[in-house]
Order: C-alpha cells, then sequence, then structure tokens
DNA sequence: GGAATATGTGTAAATAAATTACATGACAGC
DNA sequence: GCTGTCATGTAATTTATTTACACATATTCC
C-alpha cells in the first residue's frame, strides 16, 4: 500500500486552495503534524477546523485521528525516504544525507516488483550451464566483474566480457549450455544487442539486466527490469546501478539455494580461506 | 531507546492491581491498543478510566494519546526491513526478498551513522588533490575500480592500486598532494598496512573505509567506519560492501558539490557524451 | 488494637479535541 | 442577474481525555 504522504502528493493539485494549503503543510511539516492537533493544524495553515478534516477524509481516511496513524505509519515505514535532489547550497554531510536516501527509495522499490521478476527461470536456466559469462560496458562493466566474482564461489565457471571484441568473440563460440548475464542502463548499445542475438540464435540463455523498453530487454530470453536513470540532476548518481548490484546478489543467493549441498559447500570453503588469509572477502 | 512494550513487562509487577490489569491487557493486545480509546481500554480490562491514565504516566509518557503513540512506534519497528537469514527451503523469490531487505536494512542503518562521519575533513583533503588513488584487494578491489570510475568524471585525475605491487609502488612515490582511499572488511591486510603507513609518513592523506576497531582505521588519517560482516549463514551476501558503494557514491557528490562549477560541467559533459554515444555510463 | 498516614481506586465534573450541521460567499452556467 | 454548486467558515455537538475529589483499603506507629 502507497504510503499516505505519496497519496497526498498526488492529489495536491486536485484540491481546492484551502485544503490544498493543509496539504503542503503537512508535507513540509509530516514530523510536527504526527503530534498536532486539529486545532493546531488549522491554525499553522491558515484554514478553519473542519477544512482540515474534510481534507483528511479526501485522503481516504476516516477522520482526523487516522489520518495521523497513517501519517505516524508512513513516517516509520521507510517508505519515508523521498527522493530529493542535491542542490549547490548543500553541505556535505547533507548531500551525503541525500544520496543515501535515494539510494534507500531504489531498493525499496525493487523490493516491490521482486516477486514479479523471473528469478525462477533464471535460476533454472543458470543451474545446469557449464559457464556464466557476465556481460558490461562502462560502469556497467563493474557491476559484471563483481558479479563474476561472486558466482565463481558457488563453484561454476564464470568469465567476464568487457568489450566488443571478447564479446563477440565469446558470442561466436557459445553453445546451448552457457548463459549470457548482460548488464545494461539503456539496452540499447548497438555492439551488445548484435553479440546477445548472435548467443540467443545459438541456443544460449540471455539474462538481461536492463530497461525493460529497451531492445535488449527484447533480445533476451529472460529479463528483469532495471529501470533507467531518470534524468534529474548532474549530481544525482545511478541509483539503477545499486539496483542490479542488489539483483545480482540476490540472484546468486537464489542459485546457491537451488544448487543445495555442493555451492553451500564452496560458499563455505571460501569464506572459511577469507578468515584463515585475512584477505578481503 | 526501549520500546515500550518492554517498559510495561519490566514495570509490572510492581505495579498496584488495577494498573497490573491494564498493562497485561495492552501486552496481549498491542494491536487493538493502538486504535483503542481510553473507555475502551477500562473497560476490556476492567477498571475505570483515570486508572488507564495513571498507568500511561507510570510508564513515563505524558497522557494516553502520547502512549499509544509510543505503542505504535513499538508495533511497527519490528516488522519493518528485519534482517532474516536465508535458509535452505526458501525459494527463489523469497531469497531474494530476504537479501534486498538486509541490504536494505544495511542503508537504512548506515543512514544513522552519517552523520558522524568525516565528510567535511575528507572533501577537504580531496579537493586540492593532485591525483586520487582507490585502493582495495579481492572484492574490495571492485569497489575501488568503481569508485575511481566515478571520481574520475568531476575531472580529478583519478587510479587504483588493487595488488601489493602497484600498492606499494604508488606508496613509495606518493608526495603530500595524493590521497589515498583504501577500501577494506577487515582492515587486517598486512601489505596494505604496511604501504598506507609508509604513504602517511610520506605526508598524503589515506581516507579509510573499514571496520573501525582494525589496524587500517587507526593508521589513516581520516576513517569512515564500516562495520565488517557480521558472520552469519554462508547464503548471506556482504552487506558491507553495499554500504561502501554508497557511501563513495556520498562522497563524490559531496565533493562535486565543494568543487563547484568546473566539476558540475565536467559531469554534465560526461553525462552528455553518454546519451549522444547511447554507451552505457 | 486503633488513630494517622499513605496508597489505590472509582465517580463525576471539567477540559480539550474532533466532528457535524448549517450559513455564507464565490463563481460558473444559463 | 438568477440559480445551483462548490468551498469555506462559525458555532453547536459529540466524543475523548484529563482533573478533582471522595471513598476504601492497606500500612505504620504509638
Amino acid at each position: 500500500m502507497k504510503s499516505i504522504l505519496h497519496r497526498i502528493e498526488d492529489t495536491l493539485d486536485a484540491l481546492p486552495r484551502s485544503e490544498k494549503r493543509v496539504g503542503k503543510w503537512f508535507l513540509e511539516n509530516a514530523q510536527q503534524g504526527i503530534r498536532a492537533t486539529v486545532m493546531q493544524v488549522a491554525q499553522a495553515s491558515g484554514v478553519s477546523e473542519p477544512t482540515v478534516i474534510r481534507f483528511c477524509r479526501k485522503m481516504g481516511v476516516s477522520g482526523f485521528r487516522e489520518f495521523k496513524m497513517q501519517l505516524m505509519a508512513a513516517s516509520q515505514r521507510s517508505d519515508s525516504f523521498l527522493h530529493q535532489d542535491v542542490e549547490r547550497g548543500d553541505d556535505a554531510v547533507v548531500a551525503a544525507g541525500k544520496v543515501l536516501e535515494s539510494s534507500i527509495r531504489a531498493l525499496v522499490d525493487l523490493r516491490e516488483l521482486i516477486s514479479l521478476m523471473p528469478f525462477e527461470a533464471a535460476v533454472a536456466a543458470m543451474k545446469p550451464a557449464r559457464q556464466l559469462i557476465f556481460v558490461g560496458m562502462g560502469a556497467s562493466g563493474h557491476v559484471a566483474r563483481d558479479a563474476a566474482h561472486k558466482f565463481f564461489r558457488l563453484g561454476i565457471p564464470c568469465t567476464t566480457a568487457l568489450d566488443a571484441q571478447t564479446l563477440h568473440q565469446q558470442a561466436a563460440i557459445t553453445g546451448p549450455n552457457n548463459v549470457f548475464i548482460s548488464v545494461s542502463h539503456t539496452g540499447q548499445w548497438h555492439e551488445m544487442l548484435e553479440a546477445m542475438s548472435l548467443a540467443a540464435s545459438r541456443g544460449a540463455e540471455v539474462i538481461a539486466l536492463t530497461d525493460p523498453e529497451s531492445s535488449l530487454a527484447e533480445i533476451a530470453t529472460i529479463s528483469f527490469a532495471c529501470h533507467p536513470p531518470e534524468d534529474t540532476s548532474v549530481y544525482t548518481p545511478m541509483s539503477s546501478r545499486l539496483a542490479q548490484l542488489t539483483l545480482l546478489d540476490a540472484l546468486q543467493v537464489s542459485l546457491a539455494l537451488a544448487l543445495g549441498k555442493t555451492a553451500e559447500e564452496s560458499l563455505r570453503l571460501s569464506k572459511e580461506t577469507l578468515l584463515k588469509t585475512r584477505l578481503d572477502q
């Protein structure tokens, strides 16, 4: 269910003058709103008490009390992480806070969507694979590399294809028992599309983590929807990268479960080795 | 702060007969209690209304209203993004959900801590730097590489040191205008400690993202606390990696703000180029 | 054991808060 | 310019919370 704060935002423009004032006040003073009385809200937003109540009702709750409950629920739930753009005047800690909050927001949004994603299919495809090939260019290359480093610990041969040459060669020689995992923000990069088409036509599974509207998503045999970066301020970092990383974490864990004992043993051994040698993970 | 429910449990035995009845009722019907009125509570627990209020006051709150708020806070806190270990029987989507939630949990926890972190100092150190050197081994190497790829877009020369040889050489030749950013889970890796000591002794700034208890944190001139991986189930992925990535995102944004116009222009240009060429970011 | 004191509890009144009913004014459509 | 609708406020009403006070039951100290 959507948080009441979102409902206010959505409805605000359709509201009459006075009620809009109330809504605005609540958005700006949600924290205070939790403890305020009708009278205080009315005064603070310069309207009469019944207007406040009418506003609450329009938000779909039974009255002021109920509204406050929703407000509280919203501020406690982590839905409260609103995306705010970093602005020129922000000091370092404020900016950092905003970055954290929009990252959290991105993951919370992702959390809503995973039940619709083809985890079962992806796991079924990867489980019998002879090799996993992680594909990504530029920043997505880091994601691919990171994923390869995660998945190899399950005892499956993993490699990466981070440039056009490698990718084309891999696609050209692939058989039906290879699985490509392609990471891309836009999903429109020409070289990648070509190579992935080729791989798919040779019977390989192609799992894509990309914009669901993109050509790559169409070509892929299994597609995870990662919405492309909203073009906000230049300062805002890419939240889709974070989503991809986390999705791959989740996918690795799912695969580990499906593989059962063997993978568990490999994971355990690799963790132990780390602790013994005090190397990093 | 302790939840109000715990406080009730703790105090219950020291309470007079009637008030104890109220406390008991709240413990058993916390969920209902949230929406109940004084009258309803009084009736349900078979006492008078003032007794209910006296009970609330003894729990250390100002009145019934405030008590209900605490009750609500308590009942909401527990069920949002609890860390749950992945278990053998989980199906793929359930496991993925758990992974997402513990990742979110990690970032929410981080959000609480950033106001204590030395962002200002780190930005001050990086701003005049001639070069940023990102250091990390193994999985942390991916984080370091990713960070280098992010920071170079601000127009600052960036490089990485992902193995012992490179790192030692970089440390050996560094001057006071280089800044090392060291990423490490345990912060105990011997080679890294040595190299970072050397770099610091030659006047370079050493920013560490690591376990605050570790030797690396001691050696570093500026330290960001990333708590080490809690040793839970083998299936649980490392949340500290996610924290480090996000922290570096935040740091990059903070630095971009401090650099002002120049960095903004560089960022804008690199974003534009991406869109034009349709390459990934 | 019984007055003196504290402690717990309830009844009823007062206060505060939320809600309703209704009146007024603005504004669109005829 | 009249009429109906919508937005809003005033004042009354209802409901909820809190206070004041009185009664009862222990507890303590002669």
